[in-house]
DNA sequence: ATGGTCGACTTTCGA
């Protein structure tokens, strides 16, 4: 077993549908962990035999029928940790500890509630959910920060672009559902609770732009280029370290696969993890 | 200019 492993996340809109993209990508990456957002299926309905022929043979599943879902699979032993998130019980999210070379972490993966189309939660349910759900993230992770200095990593498709880099256009966005100031705060606040490191930004300056979305409906997507950082791996200060190693070659988003064949309408991001330094 | 496109599973919802 290598010092050095490699997580993945991906929002594939539907696990099934999109296998054999998933495929392709861990052909051409070959992740350790790849955690899986909005599988939209059932877990008896997801595709344990493909992982478990590419080497994936733990695999943790979180389904319901037609909609949302979270799947991680893993090459690492993995063992099933008891939370829970959502207030309306969707299964948007699945954690896991994990074994690697005889040091421990946690893998915790999420799909945040898009939050529907207006941004107030007075008339809207869906945006309403979105913060109860980061809220109880936030009160999780701030009863465990108490307790000591945990390795978790944090994956998964947050349905918020943070900064102003994170958005193709700052100003027509700040009323726009996934980048407005509340929810820039409440994820603030979320990665406060442990000093979460957000490793996209690690060795990247703000200033440059970073999307890991790009809409469905745009045109010329990729000339166009109107995207949003809504997908991120963070971890926690104990694994700073660990990030570090390779700089920014440790990290990546693979844009190209927005222009695949029947893309997702997210692309994948990989962070390398040097287990020497953990 | 306020559309447009996906995917699952229905005659519509969530994104």
């Amino acid at each position: 077993m290598p010092n050095i492993i490699k997580l993945a996340t991906w929002n594939v809109n539907s696990a099934r549908l999109r296998l054999p993209s998933i495929e392709r990508f861990i052909k051409e990456e070959s992740p350790d962990v790849l955690g899986l957002q909005e599988i939209k299926c059932q877990e008896d309905q997801f595709p344990f035999e493909a992982f478990h022929a590419l080497g994936y043979e733990h695999i943790h599943v979180a389904g319901q029928k037609g909609y949302h879902g979270a799947a991680t699979v893993s090459k690492l032993p993995m063992t099933r940790m008891d939370t829970d998130f959502c207030p309306l019980g969707h299964a948007r999210h699945v954690s896991s500890q994990i074994t690697a070379n005889k040091h421990n972490f946690e893998f915790h993966n999420f799909y945040i509630p898009a939050g529907g189309d207006v941004a107030d939660p007075v008339v809207n349910d869906k945006f309403q959910h979105k913060l109860d759900f980061i809220a109880a993230m936030t009160n999780y992770f701030t009863q465990r920060a108490a307790k000591g200095d945990d390795r978790l990593v944090l994956v998964g498709d947050f349905n918020i672009a943070p900064g102003e880099h994170d958005v193709w256009g700052h100003k027509q966005l700040l009323k726009v559902v996934s980048h407005t100031p509340l929810e820039v705060e409440v994820l603030a606040r979320l990665q406060n609770t442990y000093g979460f490191i957000d490793c996209s930004r690690r060795h990247i300056d703000d200033a440059e732009k970073l999307y890991s979305w790009w809409s469905y409906r745009a045109r010329d997507v990729m000339k166009s280029n109107r995207g949003r950082r809504l997908d991120h791996i963070w971890v926690s200060p104990a694994l700073a370290g660990a990030v570090d190693t390779l700089g920014r070659d440790g990290h990546a988003i693979h844009v190209p696969c927005r222009i695949w064949d029947k893309p997702s309408d997210h692309v994948p991001m990989t962070q390398l993890i040097d287990l020497s330094k953990i």
